[in-house]
DNA sequence: CAGTGAGCGAGCTTCCGCTTGACTT
């Protein structure tokens, strides 16, 4: 007998059909051990850190354990990452005394191939990688531990928090706020004609904009029972790429904006369709998807849409943080839909901006119409036209482009306007964050991972930092003092550019060429303002 | 002698990231 672990139950039980009989794969449920909840659990003078079993998962160790005693031997198919390898780390801390044949299995897809591949050409686990998350667990801990009491003493809240992730989120949200408390809304005006012509209405604005109703007055005048001359129609056509498939963060973000859910509710309904089986796994920031499933959904489009609607292949760059085995979020089987109402609005979600991903082009053509009034030959008037050619990809999934209708017009045909007005028009401030789009800010900045974007937004909530007005998140006073005393205490921590910062490091470390504690030290040190002190 | 207050010690909130089922209401 041979033993495969794995982290996901899920995933053993595929890799389970893929190896034979003599085959036992079994789940750790994600990391089995960590540092201690309670303590900080890190010894300041040799940053030595004190891991300890995770609740519940000594009992699934040792039923591992049983199993490593028979078998002739053990690979080890953790996650292709550094908090994959930590796991694998810990695995064979426990099971090297049990079986000398350990060995560390790679692969980058649940596949047939990839996991006998993996098998074939395993080795050990990489020490770079385990420093690297050591590095990280422990940075994490001393800047959410040690600094957090600052903010007790001197804020006076039982229960307030320090996060490398939370407070440069909560700085985003407050940051936004403050914007949007400074915002002045300014009037302006535009100058407008509204034109009929075979039944169909549009409008003509005049290129020139006014910051009072009294300027665009005199004009208004002067148009009064005036003829139109089209000037001048151009028409361009113009492509619309189709969306990429959904990983963690678009899921999120598009699914509680389209469902009205909370990211992490989102989130729950797409970890329940994936347990069930009806989409693939639903961490992961990638957009790469697998070919033949691929040209499966192209040929189910063919079917369905015809040929015109079956789009290419692209490849997607994914991010230089993007890590690990996984493809995008996609539906596993068109056929097999899920029961529950929103289990099958999610998975309909999905399925649709999967196949939109593998859809054409959208052609649209935009026409701007210049016009002049017959009597002011100077002014300039623009009408604008925006028609579908080809409705492609947005056929399968719903954008909110909004058709413009123009009536078939000549260059130096005269029109009479139906009517000319002065609009008035307001200047708006930027609108808060809502947990969708603070999720895909915290993506783009580099700050927090596909298992955790839901429980960030939650722990702001938890810590009293932010409540939901009307699907926004608006900051509370304490999130204010808490953002203000950060940024004037520990500034680099406030630095959106924290994290990226210390990934580069990480980097040298995984690369073998920095020593993880003084990368931890050096980033610490930053993070307290110090330079040389030890 | 009773009441007051300084001083001391014990107990206490907290991080990010990986993964679900086993709990209770």
């Amino acid at each position: 007998m041979k033993l495969f672990i794995v982290e996901s139950p899920t995933k053993a039980k595929t890799i389970a059909k893929y190896l034979g009989n003599d085959w036992v794969v079994k789940a750790t449920l994600g990391h089995i051990k960590d540092l201690p909840e309670n303590e900080l659990g890190i010894d300041l003078e040799t940053l030595e850190p004190r891991y300890v079993w995770l609740k519940g998962k000594r009992k699934i160790l040792d039923s591992i354990k049983r199993l490593a005693k028979r078998a002739k031997k053990i690979y080890i198919g953790t996650d292709p990452d550094r908090e994959g390898e930590a796991i694998a780390y810990f695995i064979k801390e426990e099971l090297s005394k049990i079986n000398r044949y350990l060995y560390r299995a790679i692969f980058y897809e649940v596949t047939k191939y990839a996991i006998l591949k993996a098998v074939e050409t395993s080795g050990d686990i990489n020490l770079n990688l385990v420093h690297a998350q050591f590095a990280r667990r422990i940075l994490d801990r001393l800047i959410g531990y040690r600094l957090s009491p600052f903010l007790w003493r001197d804020l006076g809240g039982r229960g307030l928090s320090v996060g490398r992730v939370q407070s440069p989120a909560l700085r985003l949200i407050v940051e936004r706020e403050r914007q949007i408390q400074g915002f002045k809304r300014r009037k302006y005006y535009y100058l407008k004609v509204e034109f009929e012509k075979n039944g169909v209405s549009f409008f003509a604005v005049l290129n020139q904009r006014f910051e009072k109703a009294s300027n665009a007055e005199p004009y208004l005048k002067k148009l009064k029972d005036v003829m139109f001359v089209v000037k001048q129609i151009a028409k361009n056509t113009q492509k619309e790429v189709p969306p990429k498939p959904f990983n963690t963060v678009s899921l999120q973000a598009e699914g509680s904006r389209k469902l009205g859910l909370s990211v992490d509710n989102v989130q729950k309904i797409a970890q329940r369709l994936y347990e069930d089986g009806h989409i693939t796994y639903p961490r992961t920031d990638s957009y790469r998807i697998n070919k033949q499933k691929a040209e499966e959904f192209m040929s189910f489009i063919e079917k369905a849409y015809g040929k015109e609607y079956v789009g290419k292949l692209r490849s997607y760059r994914d991010k230089p943080l993007a890590q690990g085995a996984h493809e995008c979020i996609r539906p596993t089987n068109l056929n097999k839909k899920p029961r529950g109402e929103l289990d099958l609005k999610l998975w309909h979600l999905i399925t649709s901006r999967t196949l939109a991903s593998l859809s054409s082009d959208a052609l649209r053509e935009k026409t701007i119409v210049k016009l002049y009034p017959l009597t002011e030959k100077d002014l300039e008037f623009v009408a604008e036209g925006l028609k579908t050619l080809f409705d492609g990809w947005t056929k399968l999934y719903t954008t909110e482009v909004k058709e413009k209708p123009l009536p078939y017009l000549e260059e130096g045909e005269l029109l009479k306007p139906k009517r000319a007005y002065i609009e008035e028009m307001q200047t708006e401030p930027p609108p808060r964050y809502t947990e969708g789009t603070l999720v895909k800010t915290l993506e783009r900045l580099g700050i927090g991972r596909p298992s955790t974007y839901a429980t960030i937004v939650k722990t702001l909530k938890s810590r009293g930092y932010v409540i939901v007005d009307r699907g926004y998140l608006k900051p509370t006073e304490i999130a204010f003092r808490v953002v203000d005393y950060l940024t004037e205490r520990f500034p680099k921590l406030m630095d959106y550019t924290f994290t990226k910062d210390m990934e580069d490091h990480l980097d040298y470390v995984e690369e073998g060429k920095e020593d993880w504690k003084l990368v931890v030290i050096e980033s610490y040190r930053k993070v307290l303002n110090e330079s040389n002190k030890g």
